[in-house]
DNA sequence: AATGAATGAGAGTTCATTCAT
DNA sequence: TATGAATGAACTCTCATTCAT
């Protein structure tokens, strides 16, 4: 409408986008604070300062914007986990490689989804749930899966495997940010260790 | 009230008994298949058959039939882990014997309540946090504290210690009971195997 | 059934008559207590320690055993009245019987019924309104408006003069019994004076 | 929010206010049939023909809404008593001023609230009790008492006083709104003798 | 595109009443 | 007749979603 629309990036452009992250991270905090059931839209967008009505101009629903939230988190973590794998020179440096970038991406994170878990609730909602990390759990257990199949020998159950690397590196990992302060080295050597001896039988068995 | 009470049961009593289980069997089935917080009071009952009124007779709300499944769980499983650590005789005996008998539990216990996972649903309500387990962890955690506490020599951190050790009982007892056959020896080899070789490294830090 | 059943009165009688006056007694406290709106049939039966299904041996329903408890004060309160008027010689000697009468009825019930107003409660329930006291108030009108028929020369408007009086005598029995001590015998002369007084000019309109 | 808010309201905020006066004036109408207890928020926005949630963008409980009721009688009669007061030379010009003030009050009010007194229902809701109407004779009583106090010489019982003039106003106000045609001069006229020369006893005892 | 009031299905819960025992 | 568990309609209130502005 404006003569000169096509000549800077509108206001309305940029409002666009920025609405579109700012529920993003709404979200994300709310999810965090009150766990995928209890929050509601409308903590949501309160937080956002926009109008109820606006969500649904980006999302459709409650399940969409948690399911942005998760592609948003793999789509940050995955490239560095690719990265890793590249960089990694057999199993034990690729555990070790994945386990340590794990801790500091969620030592790094946005600490808002951080659960609070409130203390009489019976279901508390915790980061390893969180939706950005169930999908980055998701991208893990492939990436161990390929990892096994691509050595030498046949590998016992390596869903069972990974299942059990995910399941420590999301309890020490959730563990380790409940402490303060939060040392990312002590945990990731624990984790590390706990997961490369405790392999150290299973594959054998293998052999 | 009648002095006989516990000799000769009339129908009504039967009946209250049988109805307080159904409650609590249609609890277990619903909060498996839908989680706590999407669960409703009304999904119980309509799985009973009874009115919706008649819920209020038994609990007084949701919360409360949902910790009376946690006390449930835990009645019945507190009993064979007291036997288990009895009977065990060092550290590694009390973990293969506390992994199996939880392995059994839940091979043994209602399969009713092992998730339905629906695949759309963005926040499936698993095994592990299901109310019974939630209580049987609970357990769980303070024998493994206590005889690691017992042991000669410090410990590496005995938070993190049981923490893995849950997390791998409770991944891989999920992940066995989603496989047919169910096939709790396989499973108990692994998870055992994984703890032990798993702590090996840790604690010999600390010496 | 039992070969002597016929010839003592039952145990069931007597039960049967206690129990109606129980319940009786019950609703008057609870309607107290609560107003009628709030009070619940399981309130009333539950101070009994009878059983809920047998509140409905008796009355049908709450409605009921409220129409029950107005008939009852009525009935106790009834003669009082009728002898009031019969030894009274005049208007005057009416009112003043009248109110006296009222007031020490008021004073000796069961305070059992005195309305514990709950602070925050927008409506509270007073003495005034209890069933007994609505079904009173109907034999003073009538009284009232018989007395001053049998006056000699027109009255002016009977029915505002029973209001006005029922008003007054209402309103200062309930504030007297709020204070402590109880004295009837100055409410009673400051109702009877504000009555008499009140009432002075009005009739003389008529003549 | 927009800067010309209160010049030119549009649609919206106009059937908000709307909405605001209907659920008021409904709710005026509902409690007056069925009394507080009685009534439910569903009666009352059944009424306005409003949803069911509409009722709660409004007001957060049947509470709120009672005291916003009350609080618009008072606010509307709170200016009247105090003119009245204000322009009055002695207690017999104020008692007279706000007696008529009261009647007319009354009169003139929206007859919405006048109760329906539904014969069979055993707790009906009087017009003195309406919760504009206990708001207005919080005011009243207060205006009585300190007018008693200005007077010179102590004055008997100043609390049955304003008990018992409200007690009137009250009574035959609601008996004048339930004739036909509402005569507010033959009302006003009987309860201010009534109370002046009811009360020309009382006080003289105190001299 | 943004707004925010309106909507109405559905949540948890209560309670007068019924009815098998 | 007494019992008290079962019933189910009705309540207050929430919230995802729609839609006129």
């Amino acid at each position: 409408m404006s003569p000169v629309a096509y000549l800077c990036i509108g206001k309305r452009e940029k409002t666009k986008v920025a609405n579109r992250q700012a529920i993003l991270d709404a979200a994300r905090e709310v999810f965090g604070d009150l766990g995928y059931e209890t929050a509601t839209v409308r903590d949501i967008i309160r937080r956002t300062g926009l109008a109820a009505g606006t969500f649904y101009n980006y999302y459709r629903s409650k399940e969409e914007v948690f399911a942005a939230l998760s592609d948003d988190g793999a789509r940050r973590f995955a490239p560095i986990l690719k990265k890793v794998r590249a960089e990694s020179d057999g199993f034990e440096a690729f555990v070790r490689g994945a386990i340590k970038a794990y801790f500091h991406f969620l030592a790094e994170e946005h600490r808002s989804w951080v659960a609070q878990r409130p203390a009489g609730e019976p279901h508390p909602y915790f980061p390893g749930e969180t939706p950005e990390m169930t999908a980055v759990f998701a991208e893990v257990r492939d990436a161990i899966q390929q990892v096994l199949a691509g050595r030498s020998g046949p590998t016992a159950d390596p869903d069972y495997i990974a299942a059990a690397c995910i399941a420590i590196a999301r309890e020490i990992g959730d563990k380790m940010l409940q402490r303060r302060p939060v040392d990312t080295k002590a945990a990731c050597d624990f984790a590390v260790n706990m997961v490369l001896n405790g392999l150290r039988g299973a594959p054998r068995e293998a052999t």
